[in-house]
DNA sequence: ACATTAAGCGATA
DNA sequence: TATCGCTTAATGT
């Protein structure tokens, strides 16, 4: 969160026009983040001259789903839920995005809208561009092969999810979203490994297409057996290997 | 093998 | 105090 700070003064803390352009961001932000790891200082310090920074609180949503893709967006720091929101009102999540990922790539995707709702899963600072610029930044060195790398990588998660939510049963499915959390986002902690954001037993639902009544019977009968220790918003996985043999159908 | 309904409890703001 | 997150039991499919 060291981050955080940082940016915060860069800002200015002050005035709620929290969307302005960046004073002075320091170009190390970019440096070490796959797409822009391939360019030069002089074309970082373009990029960044060019963007916007805005910190979000827990919960906030970025963009919606079928929203004109004005802009595109680069994950500083914090973690971003991507939902879809069915005809009947209820909340699905697709996957979550941590912190040195784009997101909002309509443009790469041949869109001009975004295809899914991005709502901040934690605290975030988030950098931005019109997407106009997606041309131009698409004729940087690696910034496509690294961009479509991490994109076919969500793709081939949401595959896999895809095959389980068809042939996976409930307890399978939670332990299999609850290790994909801890692997991705996962924050070394005392007893176990925490997912490293706030999570309720209604989010986990709605990633396996569950209730949260049954989150919470199983959480609860994994925290009797000593697999997981969760508290309210806060859940740590103690012993993954056994919730490994319980995502395996048996 | 699950969801739904309902009731109640503690934490949080 | 009101709302939220959570748990549990009973009941339904």
């Amino acid at each position: 969160m060291a981050l955080l700070l940082i940016v915060c003064l860069l800002d200015g803390m002050r005035d709620e026009a929290q969307q302005k352009p960046m004073a002075r961001l320091d170009e190390s932000l970019l440096t070490h983040l796959p797409p822009f790891s391939r360019l030069d200082n002089r074309q970082i310090r373009d990029i960044l001259d060019q963007a916007t920074s805005k910190r979000y609180n827990e919960g906030v949503t970025v963009f919606g789903e079928g929203e004109e893709a004005e802009r595109f967006f680069m994950l500083l720091d914090g973690y971003i839920r991507v939902m879809r929101i069915t005809d009947t009102g209820e909340q699905v999540i697709a996957l979550h995005i941590p912190s040195g990922q784009l997101f909002g790539i309509a443009r790469a995707l041949g869109r001009d809208t975004y295809p899914a709702t991005a709502v901040t899963a934690s605290e975030a600072i988030i950098l931005s561009w019109p997407t106009r610029l997606w041309d131009h930044f698409a004729s940087y060195d690696g910034f496509t092969t690294e961009t479509y790398k991490t994109v076919g990588k969500r793709i081939g998660e949401m595959n896999t999810r895809i095959v389980e939510l068809a042939t996976q049963q409930v307890e399978q499915r939670i332990a299999n979203a609850l290790l994909r959390l801890v692997n991705q986002t996962g924050r070394k902690v005392e007893d176990g490994i925490e997912v490293d954001f706030p999570i309720t037993r209604q989010d986990l639902s709605e990633m396996t297409a569950s209730t949260l009544h049954t989150v919470s019977r199983l959480l609860s009968a994994w925290e009797k057996d000593g697999i997981v220790k969760s508290r309210r918003k806060r859940i740590v996985v103690s012993d993954p290997h056994r919730l490994v043999l319980l995502s395996q159908p048996h």
